[in-house]
DNA sequence: CTGTAACTATACCGACCGGTCTATTCTTTT
DNA sequence: AAAAGAATAGACCGGTCGGTATAGTTACAG
């Protein structure tokens, strides 16, 4: 009983997904919490039921976008089996047909959920600018496992690899910003394995 | 007479200040027309006078800003008296600079400010997309100046001068998306450097 | 001095915002 | 069956949004 925890019913997740879906292809801003209830099917008494506020909502997806990313993206491209330096080309054509059906099914290229985010509220709400730190900092762990491997393995020449994990993530960030400024998604196609240059030497 | 253009009051540029500063710091969404006003001191009826619309002013911002940037860092950075290589290293060090200063001021960084609003209103409004794009390709153009005259004076091997360029880019762009998720400026200062390492190889 | 246009001031509009409240229904436990 | 808690529905709240309408003020031209 303490620990069932039992579903009664699936609006919670229908929220989180339905949210998960007009943040990123909207904004958090643009989007009210009447347009996330309307679209889930849900009443707003559910809503604050679930979630004390819009902003632990977007934490909540902000988890949500975290997992499913680790689980897709992140689980195809980085398996230690694949060898360091291709993990990261894999990564990157991963994003780019990611990116390429979101456009084909929205009009528009959504670009990053955490990028976005940080952008757009990192200098109006701290709370959101930590979890979106903690996220990006998530996604920059894969990365630098696959330089330490190429590193060790001797692929590429020692590097400061925290710092060039970090410098490839901002690349990658940057590469989306630009295609979707653009609203388009070649951009991540013909850029993107322009990563594997990238190297912060040593102090 | 016909070409005077008699400027009245200061009353327009002052708005425009005004929103320059609010929409870099805060953002787009977050600042409304009466914060604007009320910071400018003027009222709503003048800022319709100078104005259609919260969009038209927007589009102003980023002319202005466009041109600000030209002058200020571009023109400090991308002397053509200096090596090619040397302009990249003297922009980023005046990138730092710029948003250590504004970090300073107002408590965060604030990041590129087409940066933004693309990653804002890209997926919102069309006619603000293609006017961010257009101040992005701007931004891009002094460095695809220099990298082309890095390779015409044999200081860089050939690449795809244009790729290269907005690869250059887009890593200045997500180095600024990372350090002002983190709120630290000095993310720029030790992943800047790395950017004369990105090559986009010709096709 | 007068007419005209540029500019300013403010009340006002409907729409929407995040969030609250109360009442009701459904589900589970006893 | 009864009681209790989880979940739902939707009216409602004060406040703010971008934008309008209208009247008043200033500046300058004739």
């Amino acid at each position: 009983m303490i620990a069932l925890m039992t579903q009664k019913t699936d609006s919670r997740q229908r929220i989180l997904d339905t949210a998960s879906v007009l943040f990123h292809t909207r904004s958090y801003d643009a989007v009210g919490i009447a347009a996330v209830c309307d679209q889930a099917g849900v009443s707003k008494g559910s809503f604050f039921h679930f979630f004390g506020s819009k902003r632990d909502l977007a934490l909540a997806v902000m988890d949500q976008f975290r997992e499913q990313i680790n689980e897709s993206l992140i689980a195809k491209a980085f398996s230690p089996k694949r060898l360091p330096m291709e993990r990261l080309d894999r990564f990157v054509k991963e994003l780019y047909a990611f990116q390429k059906a979101q456009t084909d099914k929205h009009g528009h290229m959504p670009g990053c959920p955490f990028g976005n985010l940080a952008m757009e509220q990192a200098t109006q709400d701290e709370v959101l600018r930590k979890k979106v730190d903690g996220c990006l900092r998530s996604l920059a762990k894969p990365i630098l496992a696959a330089i330490s491997d190429a590193v060790l393995s001797k692929e590429i020449p020692p590097v400061d690899e925290e710092a060039t994990a970090d410098a490839m993530l901002a690349y990658l960030e940057g590469i989306q910003l630009l295609a979707k400024a653009r609203n388009e998604p070649e951009l991540i196609r013909r850029l993107g394995p322009a990563m594997k240059s990238i190297r912060v030497p040593l102090k």
